[in-house]
DNA sequence: ATGAAAGCGCTAACAT
DNA sequence: ATGTTAGCGCTTTCAT
């Protein structure tokens, strides 16, 4: 950091305005543009942010509160956004909400968006694991801008992109019925959080569309959590009729609800087909390979930058926007076929 | 960002100065001390990290360059380091290295470096997936400290925090040993990378030890990325003389080992041992449960900040460091007793 | 212990 | 198009 504007000022014989000018994209005659980028090629000169920041008022620092990216899904959107935000001039400062193992550490959020916010952050970027009381105050004060990834916050305090839960979880709980199933298990996410409740709206739909009756012991009220998968999926096998599918809402819940399968020595798909939400990276080693709904990541990443980019250029223009992103469902070996098997003769 | 110093000195008729000094730990009267802290509750005042940057050279923030996080292991030492970085008054610059799927990326990792030590960074923690020549170059000019996690450099340029891997190795091989396996395979990371070597070598020691002959053929050249793991296992098994058990070296191999093992239908551990570094965490649900080399992580994160912070703070005493940490073997139920097997009338 | 003032590197308003 | 200059918010001598 020893090389400063004003080096490259006296060593081109310019004013250093000429030069911050020149920094800037501003118009230079062609003679000096070439020495200055000679005298900055030589001399190494990167502008110094924190200077910068001092007089625009910026950071040119985007914050990130997101899960611990303990699976492929959330590594990617962390992975692609980084990338995208830094092709813009933009770096990343990652606050990682707990891993799996830890505590949900849900009343931390506000904390963590105070912190960045405090820090000096132009935008935010927030995946929360379950709604605070007003967690973004601090954002919205300071109008730093904020988009909310694969959430939307209840009051439409921030942009959200994320996908179209509702319409994945329809389409993936249709396949079952499609595939003969009638007596379908759902183990939900928690209550209020926009996507766990458009998963299980999903998974209505397809009940009442098709004439399905709703039994409630079949509908078992989660968290999202590997732990309410587990829980969930032996009350499902404990009932007396027990169901023929179940539905895992998402990542973790899987997880769990795998886990139990495993330990009860239930076996899928003869006795039990199994569905889910959130792609599973490791379907190649999971017995046997799941059949489940993908987030489209990708998408959602380059979504989210492009909006809140926008957002920090002062376009508030469709604020707040919510961005749907079609999902994309992945046919795999989870799912019993009823029709088929009652034309062997199978139970 | 609207409040400043300037306005706790106004609150309290005090001069600047002396707020700075209150602020950065000085002594003041206890009256003013009094007063000071009230104004700054009552504004709601947070010292601006740039201005302050831009007087003592530092940013309060420190770099990390990692891999995607995908699995357990990466997002615990990214979570924790975050953890304790942000608790001492640092925030967190997140570069993720590709993620499983993408191409390893092997040649930005200097281009990373240089980018955040041109952003400023006050310290970097870099854990490559493969060493590109001098990568550190502009953190060793720039004096920034770099402590490398999960790796070490070949030329001692920077401190490395690092599981215990020729130890781990040695003692998971020799558990195949023990029982009663001979005819051991191994998938190798790259030649060059340190822990790469590592592993192997607590193989090959455990090979002379007792004295087991070294066939070439069960050692496999791998690269520490799934296809490696894929192919090799497939490689291994196209052996006339097949190995009993086979050992991978990292997560990623042993992802890639278990989809070939499940693709070809190997049983486990009835045909075939599996054993692993790295814990796996979704050993839950994979069948069986794989015995694993667990690396302490969070001692890890911990030990790398504690390393970072001295540096960060000048003390350079002992540099460079290396901290070898140890790791834990997990027993689970991959390896067949060979002997127990034998007794039973086994082949 | 407190205050006055210089200046970190940069941008932006204004003057040329 | 280029130069001059003030000042962003803070730390840090140097006086007092």
């Amino acid at each position: 950091m020893a090389i400063t504007i004003k080096d490259v000022a006296r060593e081109t014989n310019l004013a250093i305005s000429t030069i911050s000018k020149f920094i800037n994209g501003g118009n230079v005659r062609e003679a000096n543009r070439k020495k200055i980028e000679a005298a900055i090629a030589k001399l190494g000169f990167v502008p110094n942010d924190a200077a910068r920041g001092l007089r625009t008022f910026r950071t040119y620092t985007v914050g990130m509160i997101m899960g611990g990216a303990s699976n492929q899904h959330t590594a990617s959107i962390i992975s692609e956004t980084e990338k995208i935000l830094r092709s813009r001039g933009y770096s990343l400062t990652f606050i990682p909400l707990g891993t799996r193992e830890e505590s949900m550490e849900p009343y931390r959020l506000k904390e963590y968006v105070d912190y960045l916010t405090d820090r000096g952050v132009d935008g935010l970027f927030v995946t929360p694991m379950k709604n605070e009381i007003d967690f973004l105050k601090s954002a919205r004060e300071q109008r730093i801008p904020v988009v909310m990834i694969e959430e939307k916050a209840i009051r439409s305090e921030a942009d959200g992109v994320l996908a179209d839960c509702a319409g994945g979880a329809y389409e993936i709980v249709e396949h079952l019925v499609k595939n003969g199933h009638k007596k379908i298990g759902i183990i939900t996410g928690p209550r209020g959080k926009l996507t766990a409740d458009e998963r299980r709206r999903g998974y209505l739909r397809v009940m009442e569309d098709y004439g399905l009756p709703l039994r409630e012991d079949y509908i078992i009220e989660g968290d999202f959590t590997g732990k309410s998968g587990y829980e969930g999926m032996k009350k499902l096998w404990s009932l007396e009729d027990r169901p023929t599918a179940v539905f895992a809402t998402n990542y973790d819940v899987c997880l769990g609800m795998l886990e139990a399968v495993r330990n009860m020595g239930i076996r899928v798909p003869e006795e039990l087909s199994l569905v889910t939400f959130d792609d599973f990276d490791l379907s190649v080693i999971v017995q046997p390979r799941l059949t489940a709904v993908r987030q489209p990541v990708l998408q959602i990443a380059e979504t989210a930058c492009e909006l809140l980019c926008r957002r920090m250029n002062g376009d508030m223009n469709d604020f707040p926007r919510t961005v749907r992103l079609k999902t994309e469902c992945i046919y795999r070996d989870s799912v019993m076929d009823l029709y088929r098997q009652e034309e062997k003769g199978g139970d």
